[in-house]
DNA sequence: CTTCGACCACGAGAATGCGCATGAGCCGCC
DNA sequence: GGCGGCTCATGCGCATTCTCGTGGTCGAAG
């Protein structure tokens, strides 16, 4: 994990940055507006802890500048004690979160804990088989890079296959994982919309079907 | 959006209720500790203002519950002035973030803004999809640079979406967004909304009907 | 090797029901 | 009372889904 301070009060920019460092962050130091907005606009960095109050520019335009160019990385403020409108205009510009001076060293280093986890929560969820890519949360899918158009029962399909990569999936348990209670067992309503899956999908035979038993995602690496 | 406020103090509560209001949000109220967990714990709420100090339960005891049972919205604790101590138990306890009182209504709104957006995982107050533009901070929208006059539903149908772009958003999900406690479910006044701002909006087919489960609004970069 | 039975793939048509537009009534506000 | 916004009901169009029938494939047994 990999942090950037940007304060100018040199004695207080050591003090956190030595507190980090114990804390087994990686540091990197800037004492102006403008290095830290450089900084933080080239260098990877897992959260930033910004004064308000900066030589050059201040910590409300450098995050301005930040996430109009699409950085995201999670800001922490630091404000002057009664200056609730730097507050609110450092919130609005896109801070994620601020204390107001002067601070416990380590009420600072909790909120760059909470910030970095909660920042690690925002992956998107995807599940990867060969060229087919599942993202559940989009509900979309996409082989090659190619967006699939599937409609819901496809989609029910597809997704309860790739949850169970590489295990062998009967019919009833398809049905009953795709259909609310009571459907009628004797259909081959399911081989339909595994046909039509497959069609989707494409040529390379990710679905195998176990002649008995059920149907099978290819696992990725699987040596036929 | 929907927030729910926990606040025994009945002017107080009014008084920010009634500025979430004018803010585009839905607002449910609760006097009492117990009242507050119950409705927290059994609607669907985008955020959370709690007091920390509460008639029948407290507000860390509160947030606690929550957390223990699994509900991850995000919580503003109210403390009151310097009491440090509050503040890292309410951190502890869970809390997202915290405001000392007295407080500036505004600085309220700015956090509740903030966590809202954070939660959704945008960094910036201006979420922006294609041609539409949705400031957070004056609840407007628009269009190629073109305000658009939206109704106070119509913002909140737009902002939620927008709020979790590239996601698939159930009807009942808008329902329990938009409206508070009760409200009759079976009627299609969702899609009367998404017909009408989609008129607003205009030709780009930006929010994208799932057929069976709901809609989505199209994410500016398509990675197809 | 051949034959038989069970199982599976696939196409096409039919039926379902979802989503949309539209407009009428209703409510609250000015 | 007029107006703008919200809700609800109706009917249509069409994507989706289900059914059915035929033909193909596989495995085992003779």
């Amino acid at each position: 994990m990999r942090i950037l301070v940007v304060e100018d009060d040199t004695n207080l920019n050591r003090q956190l940055s030595d507190a980090l460092k114990e804390s087994g962050y990686v540091v990197d130091q800037a004492f102006d507006g403008e290095e830290g907005h450089y900084l933080g606009d080239t260098e990877p960095y897992d959260a930033v802890i910004l004064d308000i109050g900066l030589p050059v520019m201040d910590g409300i335009t450098v995050v301005e500048k930040w996430r109009g160019n699409g950085k995201g990385m999670p800001v922490l403020m630091l404000t002057a004690r009664d200056r609730w409108s730097d507050k609110v205009a450092g919130i609005d510009a896109g801070a994620d979160d601020y204390v107001a001076k002067p601070f416990h060293v380590e009420e600072v280093l909790a909120r760059v804990r909470a910030l970095i986890r909660r920042a690690a929560g925002h992956s998107s969820s995807e599940i990867v088989c060969g060229p087919v890519r599942l993202d559940t949360k989009a509900s979309k899918a996409s082989v090659d890079g190619v967006q699939l158009k599937l409609t819901s029962h496809e989609f029910r399909l597809l997704s309860y296959l790739m949850h169970h990569m590489g295990q062998v999936v009967s019919r009833t348990e398809l049905v009953e994982h795709m259909y609310d209670q009571d459907f009628d067992r004797d259909s081959n309503t399911i081989e339909v919309f595994v046909g039509r899956l497959r069609k989707k999908l494409g040529g390379g035979d990710l679905i195998e079907t176990v002649r008995g038993l059920g149907y099978r995602m290819q696992a990725p690496t699987d040596a036929l």
